[in-house]
DNA sequence: AGCTAAAATGTTTTT
DNA sequence: CATTTTAGCT
């Protein structure tokens, strides 16, 4: 078949090894994703696997709709039945099929952070500790690291692995937090994973379905944790058919319990495993892939390796020092004006990567000030506006009325005279009882509690819309659920009464979910409740891109993983920020923020821009940066150093005095460098041509020999230092 | 019960 | 500084 004709050597072995297990180690761009779709692809064509014995699990179910979406193109409709899927996707599929034989109803409900921080929330105030004491985050980030440890998961005495914290017990939180789990029916992140690994610890559902699957691959293989690992390695236990690909570089998720071993021991855990390195880059140009070389050889633990690149020459590498945070972004939506101007790039070329989500703030306000459409990855999810947590509030509950979480949601919201007092109420009833919240109100006579007449109103809702839901057929069931939610319960009626500009972009939104509900329905036909509450949990960030629009895309170095983009902008490469201060501390946490510049830089195939601020104010007050170690370990040969200094003042109100001091400072300074004596051809307020900013005038002039720095002012506003002997500049009289 | 205004608190990264 | 939580008032 023909699809072979297109690999390169090392390429063509991976896609053609078949049996036993398979090792591939692929740098960044060097056609990871071609291999593991032609390999799909080529085990149903070529060698007659059929299409749903074969599982890939990749890192967001944007990236597995892609894959579906490639294979389909590349063998036709057949290529549907190939099962792609994320690990927690894969777990929630399996779950919902085995879940019962180790007692996990098919209709449980997942809890993403925010309903498990409400249930911690809940048991902190019922222990009487202070939550100030603690963080609830931060109790929710602890135990789900211990449910993903090995210890867990081997049933060993988690005791000892339980923080100790001076005011209150973390053994009885962490136990409590599990029966209101249980008790709602619900299942958490981790759950999802480890109660997957304990599942397949069952032999005979293990064997149902490894006579089904027979071939895995899993994407990203360097990010997985136990749990995953596990997960892999039972599953594929029967035919030991199991390709994994990843690049010990781009791990960038240790924080988050994956690890690292996990793909450098894969050889001692597959012993007869082949492995195939694909080192060959067909995405950056030379100079981006050598300086992304430079930064990331500094880190010590890493399996030595280098990457040849397959494009050529191309421009070097920008990196501009802005005077604070606003001329940072002014400097890169000024660029990208720029190049779309001169160079006819689009949007959708251009990316802005940061370390912090809360960087993408002035970029936004920069770009909607200048009327460029851009959209935002990830911050403030569709999913988790309000008005849209609401909705699905309901909706879990028809579908499970063990959710209390969803239930304290609904219950007075949209508000209709149920307080806090009453709620309580409620509660401990329902506490005495030892029954859910919705029994007591259900059946209020048994438990000869007395109604209000809000609460019996609500009462009546409610069953309304769970009888309705039994009772609707099938193909229009969620569309017709959610109008009646959104009509019994009168949300959109309040809504439309406030008429205030903010309810009326939830209206919008409201609209915005409907119509994705329809879409979804028209998509999957069949599906329940269930599973549509089941699909929409499991979304990522990258799942919400739009790919139709011509926008400019804002994210997290994180999120840009798996990506690629003509012109990247890597911001905020200062120390404290990326490296970030809460990694600084150790090497392990000094070698991860590398591989995450690492992972950033090499998204770039022509223009890769490295931006820092001399000073950012955060916390309201004003700090001083220091340029990025990462920056540092460029190897100047390949970049350009410039500087931007906004050219008004963005800066409302009073400016702060350590700002004008700083100001004043930076003034001083740049005064004694402009009287150094150079070697350089031009003398400061020469006028000059450059080839793609166009006439300026040299204002300062610094350095010796081949370091000789020119700083130009241009027509066009931008204040450039470059490096003259790699600037073809020409005096302009 | 529900609203407004003052106070507290927070910034790492996310399936 | 900006968002979220709480207190106090009506």
């Amino acid at each position: 078949m023909d699809l072979l004709q297109k690999l390169n050597e090392e390429q063509y072995k991976a896609v053609t090894h078949i049996d036993g297990p398979l090792l591939i180690l692929a740098g960044a761009g060097s056609g990871k994703t071609r291999v593991i779709t032609y390999r799909i692809a080529h085990l149903i064509k070529n060698v007659g696997v059929p299409p749903f014995a074969i599982v890939a699990v990749t890192f967001t179910n944007k990236a597995a709709e892609e894959m579906q979406n490639r294979i389909k193109a590349l063998i036709g409709p057949i290529g549907e039945s190939v099962m792609i899927k994320t690990f927690h996707s894969l777990a929630v599929y399996i779950l919902r099929r085995h879940g019962e034989a180790i007692g996990i109803p098919s209709n449980f409900t997942i809890y993403d952070d925010h309903d498990q921080e409400s249930v911690i929330k809940d048991i902190l105030r019922d222990m009487h500790i202070d939550p100030k004491a603690v963080k609830p985050s931060m109790i929710v980030e602890k135990i789900s690291r211990i449910k993903e440890s090995n210890h867990y998961i081997e049933g060993g005495d988690i005791t000892p692995l339980l923080p100790k914290f001076h005011s209150f017990n973390f053994p009885e939180i962490f136990t409590q937090y599990h029966e209101k789990l249980k008790a709602a029916n619900a299942l958490d992140f981790s759950d999802l994973l480890v109660r997957t690994v304990q599942l397949l610890r069952n032999k005979d559902v293990l064997h149902m379905l490894q006579s089904r699957w027979k071939y895995f691959m899993i994407d990203e293989y360097q990010d997985t944790n136990v749990a995953q690992y596990l997960i892999a390695k039972y599953l594929s236990s029967g035919t030991k058919n199991i390709c994994v690909v990843g690049d010990d570089d781009q791990s960038i998720y240790s924080w988050r319990g994956a690890d690292i071993r996990n793909i450098l021991n894969f050889e001692k855990d597959y012993p007869n495993a082949t492995v195939i390195t694909l080192h060959r880059n067909y995405r950056s140009t030379e100079p981006i892939l050598k300086a992304a070389w430079h930064v990331i050889k500094n880190n010590y633990k890493r399996k030595d390796k280098k990457l040849t690149s397959h494009r050529g020459d191309g421009e070097p590498i920008i990196v501009c020092t802005a005077n604070n945070e606003y001329a940072e972004a002014e400097y890169v939506i000024n660029t990208i004006v720029m190049l779309k101007h001169k160079e006819g790039y689009t949007n959708r070329d251009f990316t802005i990567f940061y370390r912090t989500n809360a960087q993408s703030r002035i970029f936004e306000e920069h770009l909607r000030k200048k009327n460029i459409p851009y959209v935002v990855i990830g911050s403030v999810k569709f999913y988790e506006r309000k008005e849209i947590k609401d909705i699905i509030a309901y909706m879990r509950f028809i579908a499970n009325q063990h959710d209390t979480v969803s239930f304290l949601r609904i219950i007075n919201t949209p508000a209709r005279g149920i307080g806090a007092s009453t709620v309580e109420k409620i509660r401990d009833a329902a506490y005495i009882s030892g029954v859910t919240e919705w029994d007591i109100i259900a059946n209020s006579q048994t438990y000869s509690f007395k109604l209000s007449p809000a609460l019996t109103a609500f009462k009546d809702i409610m069953q309304k819309l769970i009888d309705k839901a039994k009772e609707t057929p099938q193909h229009y069931k969620l569309s017709d659920i959610c109008i009646s939610i959104l009509h019994d319960t009168q949300y959109t009626k309040s809504l439309e009464e406030e008429n205030s500009i903010e309810s009326r972009g939830r209206l919008e939104n409201i609209d915005a979910f409907v119509n994705s509900i329809f879409e979804y329905e028209h998509l999957h036909p069949q599906a329940t409740l269930d599973e549509f509450l089941q699909d929409i949990s499991l979304l990522t960030p990258a799942d919400e891109t739009n790919g139709t629009q011509d926008t400019i895309t804002l994210m997290t170095v994180h999120n840009a993983k798996g990506l690629e983009f003509p012109v990247v902008f890597l911001t905020g490469m200062e120390e404290g920020l990326f490296p970030h201060a809460n990694s600084s501390d150790t090497e392990e946490g000094i070698e991860e923020e590398r591989r995450l510049c690492y992972v950033g830089m090499t998204r770039a195939k022509d223009r890769l821009f490295l931006t820092a601020a001399e000073i950012r104010r955060s916390w309201g007050s004003i700090h001083y940066k220091e340029a990025s170690r990462f920056i540092s370990e460029l190897p100047s040969q390949l970049c350009q150093f410039t500087s931007f200094n906004s050219s008004y003042d963005l800066w409302d109100g009073p400016q702060d005095s350590s700002f004008d001091k700083f100001i004043a400072e930076s003034v001083n300074k740049n005064k004694n460098i402009r009287n150094e004596i150079t070697s350089s051809q031009f003398k400061v307020h020469q006028r000059v041509k450059h080839p793609s900013f166009g006439i300026g005038v040299i204002t300062t002039i610094q350095g010796q020999g081949d370091n000789v720095k020119l700083t130009i002012q241009f027509l066009n506003g931008f204040t450039k230092t470059f490096l003259e002997r790699y600037t073809p500049l020409e005096p302009v009289t």
